[in-house]
DNA sequence: CTGTTAGCGCTTTCAA
DNA sequence: TTGAAAGCGCTAACAG
């Protein structure tokens, strides 16, 4: 199948005995331009259905007005959620989004790197994947002046913005919130160690821990690979523990959710005999029974602010000085967790 | 903040003291060229870390190897599920990515359209919005022959090719398993009946009807504008009806997690007092109580199958004659309905 | 095997 | 107020 034929400037120029600077100058309404040329030029370019080639105009101008996006999974509603944001306000400001997913992994984030600069997108905001361990790439983009943020997932050593949630802020809220319901033995389970979030999450576990008075435990915090089957293994190693955690907070939703699929055949009763807290809020902490505390991180405002300060950055109406946004989270208290 | 400057062929050129044309060919690693040579660039592109501009082949060649896609929503999980299909499954083949999202409206399904033709994607994967009731913009597509197939939200009138679940066979099937686990009275939760799934469930609804001899009583089909109050709106009428359904099969899974939601604290219980039923299988049917039953389409199936097909179709390994791609569904009976 | 040349569609000086 | 010409970075005849 070959693409038809799109009208060019060339073409309208040739119908109107006109030069093709004149066309380009009345398109862009270009006071400098007799007016009675101009409505001709415009009449005749939406006659003949005129879209302008935004390839050739970027490759003129240097610039095109268009934005990348890398995210570890778009089928996650977090980070549909953020895309989503981004995709809103960069359009209010003229400007368009190609996403990438890395599904997780440094490779692919390194590839979708590559093809977003080769395709010459102004700038770029970046999710790191759960692999992300080495930071050459990101480096590089910074050696060689391309414009970039990381949002959510980021690495604090990169002189680059950043956009966050106060994720040890919720995680203390949450963890004070099953201590003040009565829970003496509130166990945390964390994903994989070098995770930012894991890191962030437990320091506000400690912190509220700390408040409360408790030495932590070493055997009340577990290490998740993230999977349905490491969850489902913790699971089951909490319910043979010889003395069970009375309330379990978890680094993100699915751990608690797979927690449950386990306990509830097992006849465990939550909150009763283990209270459950979660972080995320996707949508199925809300309708699973009882509905699961959590931590709510609004996604589409993380994105809304990510890509308005890149923006304002590219554009001049911000300093080219990293900064670090932080966005607060919501505890949401739910039946999984005692009432106060 | 203005972007780095990105290294060309020109400056390899001079800084080997060849022309532009045989770094192009060593790049691509044409045949007809020394080998001495063609390495000496290829090392020498590497350690000026030189990438492509995009943007300037794709002018040359007038192909972008980039495609464009078009939901409705991207927070949708089926929607994200086809786009991680699609994205798979272009880039195996070479092909970038452009999503746009219509937001459920016409007129930016419309700039959507704009945007990317200007882009000038080599074509598009479009799923219509809730509102596109005109087809001139896609008509306007088919007449300047600029290659697109619709998927899974389609119109039957637009010569192109088209993706779709078999929605007839899936509500048949939904239907038939009410109708078998015992109920008597099954009503039908529509949403808008322009909609082209609202009509095809429906005809698979009235299919298995009729094979049980049963005639359809208009009282048992209720529309729904499909959004949350809607939905709530109808659980009441539902409720409250002289004589209620047994068992409510709803076009979508979002309707049926309301009418749950209204229903619970009604003392309503499910499935007993009345069978419910959705379509679409979203990741909170499965994790509610009790889980719904549903018809499982898989999205990233339908993706993959999608951009497949179009890039055969604009590689000439597939006709240009306009086919329509039919996938199969599957009922998933959860503890929503009665077991048989 | 390699260089010269033209041109993709557009913007933007510089002249007229 | 308009046109001519150069050039963005790249590819692809056509020569040599």
């Amino acid at each position: 199948m070959k693409k038809g034929h799109q009208v060019t400037m060339k073409e309208i120029a040739k119908k109107l005995g006109v030069s093709v600077s004149t066309i380009s100058r009345a398109l862009k309404d270009s006071p400098e331009l007799h007016p009675d040329t101009k409505k001709r030029i415009v009449e005749m370019a939406k006659e003949m259905n005129y879209q302008p080639n935004l390839l050739a105009q970027s490759l003129r101008i240097s610039r095109t007005n268009t934005l990348g996006v890398i995210v570890p999974e778009i089928t996650s509603h977090f980070f549909a959620s953020c895309i989503s944001g981004i995709q809103d306000y960069a359009n209010k400001r003229g400007y368009n989004v190609m996403i990438c997913q890395s599904n997780e992994t440094l490779e692919l984030e390194k590839a979708n790197i590559r093809t977003l600069v080769s395709s010459q997108v102004d700038g770029l905001l970046i999710s790191l994947s759960r692999e992300t361990n080495k930071y050459d790439h990101l480096l590089d983009l910074y050696n060689r002046e391309i414009p970039f943020l990381l949002f959510d997932r980021v690495n604090e050593d990169i002189p680059v913005s950043r956009v966050t949630f106060n994720d040890e802020g919720g995680a203390y809220q949450v963890t004070k919130h099953l201590l003040e319901t009565g829970c003496k033995r509130v166990m945390y389970v964390s994903g994989p160690e070098d995770l930012y979030i894991s890191k962030k999450r437990k320091e506000g576990y400690l912190h509220a821990l700390a408040e409360f008075g408790i030495t932590p435990d070493p055997e009340l915090v577990k290490i998740s690979d993230l999977t349905s089957e490491g969850n489902m293994k913790i699971a089951n190693e909490i319910a043979f523990m010889k003395q069970r955690p009375d309330g379990v907070f978890c680094m993100i939703d699915p751990i608690a959710l797979d927690l449950m699929f386990v306990w509830k055949p097992m006849g465990i009763k939550i909150p009763d005999d283990m209270a459950l807290a979660g972080f995320t809020n996707n949508p199925a902490s809300a309708v699973i029974e009882p509905p699961l505390t959590t931590v709510a991180q609004p996604g589409y405002e993380m994105g809304k602010l990510a890509v308005t300060h890149l923006l304002d950055q590219l554009e001049g109406q911000a300093s080219d000085d990293p900064i670090s946004i932080v966005l607060e989270t919501t505890l949401l208290p739910r039946q999984s967790t005692k009432a106060l």
